[in-house]
DNA sequence: TGTATAAATGAACAGCGTTCAGTAACTTTG
DNA sequence: CAAAGTTACTGAACGCTGTTCATTTATACA
C-alpha cells in the first residue's frame, strides 16, 4: 500500500520546509538571531518538532551550508566557457567576492562560522569545500599548461589565491576594513584580486 | 587628602583585575564559553560588579583585542632589524601566521570576532588595525624603493599580502582546511606565504 | 469502533547577558 | 565616637537561548 510511501514523502517535505524556513530566517537576521523558536514560528510548528528532523542547530546550518555551496557552484559554472585560463581564474576571484558581498550570510555559513563544521554530518575531508578547491586547482593547472602561470605547485598556487580572496571577503564581512573609506573598498578589493592574478601570471599581458 | 586618589587607584586596579580574569577565561575556553559569570567567579566578584566597570561584554572584548594587538606588535618589533626589505615582509608573514596558530583566541579577537568591533569604544578608523596595516605598507614601500618589489600601489600590495595571510589563518582556525592532511597544513601555509612573496618580489633571488 | 502507532506539542531545564532594588562598606560630618 | 551620607557590591530576576520529554493529538490498522 502507498501509505508508507506517502508518509515518507511527507517526512521529506517537512524536513525541506524546515530548511527553507531556516534559510529565510538565517539570511534575514543572521546566525546569532536565527533561533530555533523563530524558525519554528516561521513554518508554524513548535520548536520541539524541529528536533524530530534534525539532531541539533548545527545539523541545520550544515545543510544550509551545502545549499550555499550549490549556489556558489552555480555562479562559477558560466566561467567554464571562458577560454583564456588566466582570465578564467581572474573571473573566479571576482565572482567569489561578489558572492560573498551579495550573500554575506551564505558566505558566513560556508567559510566563516564554526557551527556548520561541528555537525556530525560533515565528512572528514569536507566534501563541499574540497570540490570547490579542486575546481580552482584544475583552472590553475590549465593556466600552467598554457605556460601562462607560475610553475609552482598548483595546490599551493590555488591555496594562495583562495586564501587571499577569502581574506578579502572575511576581513570585509567582519568589519576589518574600517581604515579605508567605505566607497573605496570595492576598488581596493578588485585591485587586490587583479594584483594577485598579475603576480601569478607570466607571459602575455 | 589621598583617599580620593586611593579610591581612583583601586578602581583602576579592579578594572585591570577584571580584564586579566577575562583574558584568562577567554584564552582558556574561547569566546562562546567565556561568560560574564565565569569571569566574575574567577576573580571572586559577583557578575553585577563587572557591569560597574564595563558597559557590556563587547567592551571587555574590545579591551582584550587592544592588548592582543600589543602582543602582535611585540612579535613584529624584532623584524625591524632585518635589512633586506623583502625578507622583512616575508618574516612578517610567517610571524603573523605563527601568532595566529600559537594564540588562536587572541587572533580571533583581533581579526575574526564581530563582538570587539561592536563596542562603542572602537573609533571610526579602527586605530589598532590601521597602525598594523601602515606598518606593512611602510615595509612594502621600502621594498619598492629598493626596486625589489612589484611597483603597483603599495596599499594594494599590502592589502593583498595581509588578506592572504589572514585568509590562511582564518580558514585554518575555522576548520576549512579539512581537505588537507593535518600534518601537511603547516608546510602548505608556509609555502603559500613564500609563493606570495616570490610573486610580488622582482630582481635578485 | 477500538486499539496501536506515529507525530507534534509546549512546558521545563540549565545557562546566557544584563539590570536594579537592596545590602554592606566606607567616608564625612556633628 | 556615633550618626548620616556616600559609594561599592551583591544576587535575584528578566527575557532570552538550545534542547528534552511527558503528554496530547492525529493517523492507521484490526
Amino acid at each position: 500500500m502507498g501509505i508508507a510511501e506517502r508518509k515518507e514523502r511527507e517526512k521529506v517535505e517537512l524536513r525541506e520546509h524546515i530548511l527553507q524556513g531556516a534559510m529565510d530566517v538565517f539570511t534575514e537576521v543572521g546566525y546569532e538571531q536565527a533561533t530555533i523558536r523563530k524558525i519554528a514560528q516561521r513554518i508554524e510548528y513548535s520548536p520541539g518538532t524541529i528536533y524530530l528532523y534534525f539532531t541539533d542547530k548545527d545539523a541545520i546550518l550544515f545543510e544550509l551550508h551545502k545549499r550555499a555551496f550549490g549556489e556558489l557552484e552555480g555562479a562559477f559554472a558560466p566561467l567554464l566557457t571562458i577560454d583564456d585560463p588566466v582570465e578564467r581564474i581572474r573571473q573566479m576571484g571576482h565572482t567569489y567576492i561578489r558572492f560573498a558581498l551579495d550573500k554575506p550570510m551564505l558566505y558566513e555559513l560556508m567559510f566563516i562560522l564554526q557551527a556548520p563544521m561541528k555537525a556530525e554530518e560533515v565528512c572528514d575531508d569536507w566534501e563541499e569545500g574540497h570540490r570547490s578547491f579542486l575546481f580552482l586547482v584544475e583552472a590553475v593547472k590549465q593556466a600552467q599548461q598554457a605556460n601562462r602561470f607560475s610553475q609552482a605547485s598548483p595546490e599551493v598556487i590555488a591555496l594562495s589565491f583562495w586564501s587571499s580572496v577569502h581574506g578579502l571577503a572575511a576581513l570585509y564581512l567582519r568589519d576589518r576594513f574600517k581604515m579605508f573609506a567605505e566607497e573605496e573598498v570595492p576598488q581596493l578589493i578588485a585591485g587586490s584580486i587583479d594584483a594577485m592574478i598579475h603576480c601569478f601570471s607570466r607571459g602575455a599581458d
